[in-house]
DNA sequence: AGAAACCCTCTAGTTACTCTAGAGTCAAGA
DNA sequence: TCTTGACTCTAGAGTAACTAGAGGGTTTCT
């Protein structure tokens, strides 16, 4: 294998974290890579552009599950790229939808801030009250909506230096 | 204690699953309740308030770190209710933020979407091959970001009937 | 009394990672 | 040569906000 990257230099050049390397690999995404003699995992190139099209994907908010699913056709470069163009539709929905949803909260809480000019006692604050008396029932909704908050709060502790 | 609902009653009340209920209890959202002799929690009318509030924040999608602190509030009555203010503006802003990144992905998905017309062998598809080439770098971002799609996907198992 | 419907605690699973611990490997400097 | 430091390895736990299940006890209806 000419060009063997270690784990960290493909890091760098894909801009993706080691440990999420490793993690693909283990979720299927990545092949099991080459082994040096004291076992560190090689990487070649057609594992970078792998690895920066998987990234590429979460970018654009896909999951892991829909990028299996196009890794699977890059894998089968003969089948029809039918389901391709079907699953990026849909994914397209799941964003469109989420704008939506997103767009009517946004509504709600401005309107629910306007409750509150001052700074006053929490007792007569305008937003907690109405927060209490909710207005709109909102279902559950099943659809395909996720949070608007950092999925893990990564606090990363502060290095030395 | 007047008026005391079992956790299922109190579920219908709010629309909030009996499991959910029991997980705020321990998140610390809501108090721990008052047990019947059967050791059944039981719950009375502010506890449905205070579930109410909490379900009508997670409507707008606000953290349970975030929901706390409001809480705090309620049962500060005398604070200066400032900060109420202040999280409910930082939380408009994560959502605004978060609608702003997806009007981007929306905009870039599309343009994907307009590669590939017909459908054809994966090798030739437009799709995959814009996928490939990834255009921006799309640095990692440290927003409050969350996903398009459905945190954890609670596959629910068809109920008999 | 027996069964259905409810409730209890505890545990594990979900997504897509991130962080840690405890160890091994490798290149360069003293 | 020895040592230091940067890098790598595995395995396991932790994150958010629940959801689902096992293996029991309780209440209620018939
Ligand atoms: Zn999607
Ligand atoms: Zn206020
Ligand atoms: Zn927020
Ligand atoms: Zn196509």
């Amino acid at each position: 294998m000419r060009n063997a990257l270690k784990i960290g230099e493909l890091a760098k050049h894909t801009g993706c974290d080691v440990a999420t390397i490793r993690y693909y690999e283990q979720a299927g995404l990545l092949p099991k890579p080459a082994r040096s003699d004291g076992n560190f995992r090689l990487y070649g190139d057609s594992q970078v552009e792998r690895l920066a099209l998987i990234r590429r994907c979460r970018s654009l908010d896909m999951t892991l599950l829909e990028i299996r699913t196009l890794l699977r056709f890059c894998d089968a470069p003969e089948r029809n790229c039918g389901d391709v163009n079907a699953l990026l539709e849909e994914h397209i929905s799941h964003v469109a939808d989420r704008i939506a949803e997103l767009r009517r909260l946004e509504k709600e809480l401005k309107n629910l801030r306007r409750l509150c000019q001052d700074t006053q006692a929490a007792k007569h604050c305008g937003i907690l009250e109405g927060l209490s008396k909710g207005a709109a029932g909102s279902r559950r909704r099943k659809a395909l909506v996720g949070h608007v908050h950092r999925a893990h709060a990564p606090r990363r502790k502060a290095k030395s230096a």
